[in-house]
DNA sequence: TTCTGGTTTTAAGGTTGTGTTAAGATGTGT
DNA sequence: ACACATCTTAACACAACCTTAAAACCAGAA
């Protein structure tokens, strides 16, 4: 079983289903969106690990759809483009594209593309990631998705969790209110800062259930959050 | 300057050539090797940042080449080939190659995705690292947006910070009035080189603070402020 | 010395940002 | 449809921060 999830962004139905059904077949998940605006609003709300990108959308231009999509998440774009001129491909790749590849492609191709981008992707994550984060007595296991104060696990809500994760893998850096929405929730709207401000209620409170006193996060003003580093105890 | 170290392995001497002009022009470090023994002994005595590979070698398959950098390494390795089939790409791929460009190749793609690459890899090393900018007991981790005198942070308001990094990124230089002000504030107007000033205030008392007696900030009458370099103590 | 222009320092509003609560909206599973 | 958990939104008190003004200070020049 693969758990790639892979974001098709294409306009032209044969070509989508062609991509689908290939994808399918070699079972990775996928979602798919047949215009720009749909594209940066999937990207940001299920953060997929690979983006398929054809250029030619009918409302936004794809070279902007990378811009957009660069400007928060480093997630890996192949762009998938019937423009076959070195100057198209070079502006793709310099926008922040992974990779180009001109129509008609090869499917198997594709596949030996998106296998190199996948591979690459578990290098990152396996060589960086520990899945047990630990910072006093909080403990993070990243790969059972769970929280712990002490031996007491923490009944956090799915927001509530990815906040945590979020500050915990930053822990030391402060992180700017927009930084952590568009982390969170994929996109940047004022309100989502005043919901920030009260998971950072619930959160902390959490936290501080228990009887620990740690100050894990600390507030920057006009700034963001940060997690602290915090001394045995 | 570019400090990437590219290892090129090609056996053909005008291809060889291109690459290197290339390479030089754009003042990128390079190695050359014309075998894939040379090769594979470069790559691992070297460790070089991005490899070029030419699959159609003298002495041993370029293929084998890329399984033997792989059994020890995940250093990114673009393919190069005369080889168009797809068979071939698909293969050199999976064995671990990271990219695959058919001949003739424009020079300028090359460029862009060697690009792609040593971007990947600054995205790779940067989440951990910092910047840290350092001079006497002052320093700052602008990536953690934190500033200290010795191991004490400096708790900064969001201007007082901005101020801070403004002079510590100049430091030697004079900076006007006006153009501290057009930094921080982003406009000028009277009244902020008022408030530039019991900023300076509250910034050398921080500054001075932990019994820290370097005169950091230098005043210039009628000019502005300068952030002298200070010696050890 | 006294004056003058620029700077430092202090302190008092005024503005903005944050923590907190609670009610309403949304979603999910039964 | 219902109950339950979760999220969003709005409101408000409080704290932090910025601006402004005014006084003290410190040259150098008359």
């Amino acid at each position: 079983m693969n758990n790639t999830l892979v974001l098709v962004v294409e306009d032209d139905v044969p070509v989508m289903n062609l991509m689908t059904t290939t994808l399918k077949t070699h079972e990775y998940r996928f979602l798919t969106a047949k215009s720009g605006t749909e594209a940066i609003m999937l990207a940001s709300s299920h953060n997929p690990d690979v983006v398929f990108l054809d250029l030619g959308l009918p409302d936004i231009d794809g070279l902007e759809v990378i811009k957009r999509i660069r400007s928060w998440s480093n997630m890996p774009i192949i762009v998938i483009s019937a423009r076959s001129e070195d100057s198209d491909k070079i502006e793709a790749l310099d926008l922040g594209a992974d990779d180009y590849l001109t129509k008609p492609f090869s499917v198997e191709e594709l596949l030996a593309r998106l296998r190199v981008t996948v591979r690459r992707l578990s290098i990152m994550t396996a060589s960086n990631d520990s899945a047990l984060y630990i910072n006093g007595k909080l403990k993070i296991d990243y790969s059972a998705m769970c929280a712990y104060i002490g031996d007491e696990e923490l009944k956090l809500t799915p927001i509530e969790y990815k906040l945590l994760c979020l500050l915990a893998k930053n822990t030391g850096k402060v992180l700017t209110h927009t930084f952590i929405t568009q982390n969170v929730w994929g996109r940047v709207s004022e309100s989502d800062v005043a919901s920030l401000r009260v998971f950072m209620v619930t959160l902390r409170k959490k936290l501080e259930s228990s009887g620990d006193r740690n100050q894990y996060i600390q507030t920057h003003v006009g700034i963001g959050y940060r997690m602290l580093r915090v001394d045995e105890q």
